[in-house]
DNA sequence: CAAGTATTTCAAATTATCTTAAAACATCTT
DNA sequence: AAGATGTTTTAAGATAATTTGAAATACTTG
């Protein structure tokens, strides 16, 4: 890979500081990963599937209670709920009629990470 | 806010011993925040726009630059830019005809999120 | 100021995601 | 087995995000 003809100076004297273009990009994860991660990110960039998470981040709770606290009918929950299953965020247990979900570890992970976060979320928009 | 009728005899201890649905729904960000938090994840869900991230993270660079990393059209390039610019994870400063793009602190954190999260991103689909 | 380079904006076309209501499945109760 | 309850699936339409190419802006240099 090579530098675009003129790029400004001291940007391209950095960029040979670090071993040209080259060992730069190799740094970046692989497509595979990328991929993985924007999956991720997708799952949880709708206010409906955050809300879900963050209540499960307490207390861990069948279909029905879930209903109850986002006032959504249950295909549209059910809808919301694979995606976060598909994805790894959030698992459940059958017990009887219900079905108990709660977060995954990799699940708290991220509504943890969300919250270290909130600080720094003062909308700059 | 009121238990469903039936629900899971052990799930019901659990709420009323962290002082029922009311003190545990408290507990989840507001709907302003759930917003935010939703609208910066969309802004992740992208695999060129993480691409265009990591990069950042290593070298800061002209929109010329990131045109080659990434192999798009100028206008699709700005169209991302502007994204991830309004939501507060890159910035840019002007240097003659360049733009110089760069990660804010916040789109550091987040990257040093993702970086940190990789470990368990093992696909599970 | 005209021409060149770097970047952004715009509107139309395309694609992906979300919503809705009806139907299907699963488990429990009688 | 039939009815009731809890949950998921499906297919259609509605909404939102992305792509594309052309035109516009901004700065620089001769």
């Amino acid at each position: 890979m090579v530098l675009p003809d003129n790029i400004p100076a001291d940007m391209e004297r950095e960029i040979n500081e670090k071993g040209g273009l080259e060992s730069i990009t190799l740094k970046i994860p692989s497509r595979e990963l990328l991929n993985r991660i924007a999956k991720i990110h997708q799952a949880l960039s709708d206010v409906i599937r955050l809300k879900i998470m963050f209540f499960l981040y307490e207390q861990r709770a069948c279909v029905c209670l879930l209903r109850q606290i986002t006032s959504l009918a249950y295909s549209k929950l059910s809808y919301h709920l694979k995606i976060l299953r598909d994805i790894g965020l959030i698992t459940y247990e059958k017990s009887g009629n219900y079905a108990i979900y709660s977060l995954t570890d990799f699940g708290k992970f991220c509504i943890e990470n969300c919250i270290a976060a909130s600080g720094d979320y003062r909308g700059e928009e």
